[in-house]
RNA sequence: GUCCCGUUCGUCUAGCCCGGCCUAGGACACCAGGUUUUCAUCCUGGCGACAGGGGUUCGAAUCCCCUACGGGAUGCCA
């Protein structure tokens, strides 16, 4: 046990962004690689976003990505409480300090933070108003990402708000300093603000953490420009729930924006990452988001999971599409799947590519209909296989390949092929699939038989 | 406007700190072949980048400077 504590500070706003996820994640991945605690912190200052299930969105999501914290809400902890919200004592208490220190004034009805620095009136022309300037000393950043990043603080700021309620920096910093957070790390969007913080660290007399300011993530160009916002296509981590993808597929894409093993490897377990995890690997351009890289890695996951997982998980995506019930035979289920592991690329697919396995209706594709019967006689096929088919006494997968290959040789057809094609898609109504045969044994003669039947009299 | 951060294939990136092994490697996407009796996989190949300009050096993607571009901040939001 290390003694590095790092924090994940969300504010409940009913929706957990990627952008927020991958900071969290980083913060997570950094205490495990250290042996260190990973508190969470809700921000709730705002009373509004208060609410339970604003709550809930971020702990199924962390959840979900399988991100458990060490000190928190549900869970505890010595530097409790754990919402801002119930933090008020603990502010007055500090803000105390800063009264005692000399570094606070009022000036309409809200707390001002006090630089200390020769005072100047100045016009500002781009707020196009005089202001009050300060000339501070530069701040000093030794970032973990950034290395020596200087900022200057040019103008007193606002701690209280004219109705009472602190600002996000103080609470921020006296949050970090009760909670002994040792290192702080966040997105870039906070570099700015951090000279701010500092100078709070310093005038509370605390010890400054170190920081570590990550990349952000940026819109795919096909969106726009910018970083991701919560309005883009992508950017939520419910999204991705609800569409099935892996929870570890999408946390090793996460994993991969803006840090690397520095191998040519991509697909790893989280505890690989954890082991090599190291914030001076951490990039410091923003990255693309790239949806297409991310299904992809949900591809690998998917191919890489056991059948059992497997099974496990296509049960609900089945349910969902009304193809499975608890009434629905469960080895059936499982062969079904065993053919479609290795050829789905997704969950998100799955039902659509198995559905003709569970519903006695099923929809034609047109294209692979026009396609089939462009050329040669599939019905005569379709006919002959049928014949043949039904004189098998086994419904095996080695006596199915006799009666293909019997069938080629019967009728001089050079391969077998020119059968498949159609017996495929008078089984499942499209053109692609499971490999043929085995498909053919997992439905059953009978499953199989009527639908050849069927399929020929209504095109006759 | 000001301040801060950044800049290697379309995208994610390796290489940069400790200059020569880089005719710049991998992955996604895309394109073309091949394997596969169907379908999918898979394999091979192709396309494709050191933002620009100055230095320093025998030698620069790697060090320095300038410019351009991108991003962020500039709130009594977080």
């Amino acid at each position: 046990m290390s003694n590095v504590r790092v924090r994940f500070a969300p504010s409940p706003t009913g929706f957990f962004h990627i952008g927020s996820a991958r900071t969290a994640l980083f913060n997570w991945l950094y205490a495990r690689h250290t042996g260190g605690t990973f508190v969470l912190r809700i921000e709730d200052t705002d009373k509004e976003r208060n609410k339970q299930e604003y709550l809930d969105v971020i702990y199924d999501s962390l959840r979900w990505l399988g991100m458990d914290w060490d000190e928190g809400p549900g869970i505890g902890g010595a530097y409790g409480p754990y919402f801002q919200s119930q933090r008020n004592d603990i502010y007055a208490q500090y803000l105390q300090k800063l009264h005692d220190a000399g570094r606070t004034y009022e000036k309409d009805g809200a707390v001002w933070f006090r630089l200390e620095g020769e005072r100047s009136v100045e016009f500002d022309s781009y707020k196009g108003c005089e202001v009050e300037k300060v000339d501070a000393a530069p701040v000093v950043i030794n970032d973990a990402i950034r290395g020596r990043v200087e900022r200057a603080e040019t103008q007193d700021f606002v701690i209280i708000r004219s109705n009472g309620e602190p600002v996000f920096h103080l609470v921020n910093v006296i949050d970090d300093i009760a909670m002994g957070i040792t290192h702080v790390i966040r997105g870039e969007d906070h570099l700015s603000n951090t000279s701010k913080h500092v100078l709070l660290f310093e005038a509370f007399g605390a010890q400054v953490p170190v920081f570590a300011h990550m990349p952000l993530i940026l819109k795919d160009p096909s969106i726009g420009k910018g970083k991701m916002s919560k309005r883009d296509r992508g950017a939520l981590i419910e999204e991705y729930r609800e569409r099935n993808f892996i929870p570890e597929a999408v946390r090793n894409y996460l994993c991969l924006l803006g840090w690397n093993p520095k191998d040519d490897r991509e697909i790893l377990e989280i505890d690989e990452v954890a082991r090599l995890f190291e914030l001076e690997a951490i990039n410091k351009d923003n990255a693309r988001f790239d949806e297409k890289k991310m299904a992809h890695i949900n591809t690998e996951h998917l191919r890489a999971l056991s059948v059992d997982s497997f099974v496990e998980k296509s049960i609900p995506v089945l349910s969902k599409a009304g193809l499975w019930t608890p009434e629905t035979d469960a080895e059936y289920v499982r062969n079904v799947m065993e053919l479609s592991q290795g050829k789905a690329r997704s969950f998100e697919d799955l039902a659509e590519y198995v559905s003709y396995f569970f519903s006695e209706t099923y929809a034609e594709d047109p294209k692979a209909r026009t396609n089939l019967f462009k050329k040669g006689e599939p019905l005569v096929r379709l006919a002959e296989a049928l014949q043949c088919l039904e004189g098998i006494a086994e419904w095996t997968a080695e006596s199915l390949q006799k009666a293909f290959d019997d069938l080629a040789q019967t009728y001089g057809h050079d391969k077998p092929f020119a059968w498949f094609p159609v017996i495929r898609f008078s089984v499942s109504g499209v053109s692609g699939g499971p490999d043929l045969i085995p498909m053919l044994v997992v439905m059953g003669r009978g499953m199989v038989l009527a639908r050849m039947k069927a399929f020929l009299s209504k095109e006759s």
